[in-house]
DNA sequence: GCTCGTACACTTGCTAGACAATGTCCGAGT
DNA sequence: ACTCGGACATTGTCTAGCAAGTGTACGAGC
């Protein structure tokens, strides 16, 4: 017990190794995770397991009836248009407000650095990572508080839908990083409307690639 | 133990009292609520408590800081334009969905019908929590899951809101009603820019009457 | 052989109590 | 007047356990 540094609190630990381990999809979508089996796996009380699964629950990437396991949720076809859309409003808003200040952020120009970096070298699943934490990035310099908020919740499960269809497969590192260049381009030219449809098409540019990977998964079956 | 039909869970129940009477700002903001004081005055035990206070907590009702109790939001000038702002930009997406399938939802009709009946009866303060509930009505109708929680979100600060503020004082009634017509016609029409437009107007005319008694409120002291 | 009901195992719901860690505040000593 | 120390309040986390709901599998009855 000397060489943790005690990080953070112990639910929020389990809940940041739990969610690590969902949107990885190493929890398979479907997996039961009980109370009791999270606690010795983590070696926690109950009561603590507990917390961190029902943030997980409210969060929408574990679903639980009354009296049981909870389990991994698993996103059908129209959960991701819904994900991808409503998040392409919020970002649209986003980024529309950012170039109505004219003010490019340095948190997001830093990730774009790193995001150049693993495309360069041709990473595709460091880049999907760091794809999301780019926008999350962007969402966080304009000043709504309650926007970020509803943009993470909606990214938690973004992730989860990026881990499921392993879509950074088939990910285009040149283009993701020549539309973001084109979007902090507009923000720097303070062009409101430009950002915000460019921000639109790169969102709807990536859902679209999600879905085909989506569809060529499931058409084999059933 | 036979007239209680056991309608929910205990912390639920909970959770709902505690809300209720912070939104009525019977708790005023700023008041501090303790785990145990919570567990004692529902009869509960104190994690049942705890779980109720960190729910809230996620919402934004209740603010705390890791040892201390957690206390009442108090929301600022800056957070009323922050959520009203939101409100209007999901909203207006939600009227969008609504009128490109020109489908007027039942559940909201009725809530109007109500709230004309609380108009006539010049109640005020019903026909504010009216107005709220007809406004869930209209963005539970669209079919996004995802935008009618974040609007969720958003609406439990907004009651808050106008619990703070107390703005009902200042409402016109008649206003309100026939405003929400026109939102209805026009889905009906299936005029989406039309039903779009006129939701921000609304939205942004209740910000500004809220702002305004918020103004007046304040002038008077520092 | 099939269906129905019952009992059991699993899991969560909630409680009780305890101890540790931390933050606040007030008073004592300098 | 200022600093330091300790008491108090509050939360953080754990252990322990009972009650209640749910599904399943087994056995009885047809």
């Amino acid at each position: 017990m000397s060489e943790s540094l005690k990080t953070t609190s112990v639910p929020q630990a389990v809940y940041d190794a739990l969610r690590e381990s969902i949107v990885t999809s190493a929890e398979a979508p479907g997996a039961l995770l009980t109370e009791t089996a999270i606690a010795v796996r983590y070696g926690v009380a109950r009561p603590t397991a507990k917390a961190a699964l029902e943030r997980l629950v409210s969060e929408g990437l574990l679903s639980r009836r009354p009296h049981h396991a909870a389990q991994v949720t698993e996103l059908s076809r129209d959960d991701i248009e819904d994900l991808y859309g409503n998040r392409a409003l919020l970002e649209e808003a986003a980024l529309g407000i950012l170039a109505s200040d004219g003010v490019v952020p340095i948190a997001a120009l830093s990730v774009h650095r790193e995001l150049l970096e693993h495309a360069r070298a041709d990473n595709r699943a460091a880049l999907a990572r760091t794809d999301v934490e780019f926008h999350r990035a962007l969402v966080l310099a304009q000043h709504s508080t309650r926007l970020a908020k509803m943009h993470g919740l909606l990214m938690g499960e973004i992730e989860l839908c990026i881990g499921q269809v392993q879509s950074h497969q088939l990910i285009r590192p040149d283009e993701i990083a020549e539309q973001h260049q084109s979007i902090l381009d507009a923000v720097a030219a303070r062009d409101v409307d430009l950002a915000a449809r460019l921000t639109r098409e790169h969102i709807i540019y990536a859902r679209d690639r999600l879905l085909q990977k989506y569809d060529d998964d499931h058409s084999e079956d059933s």
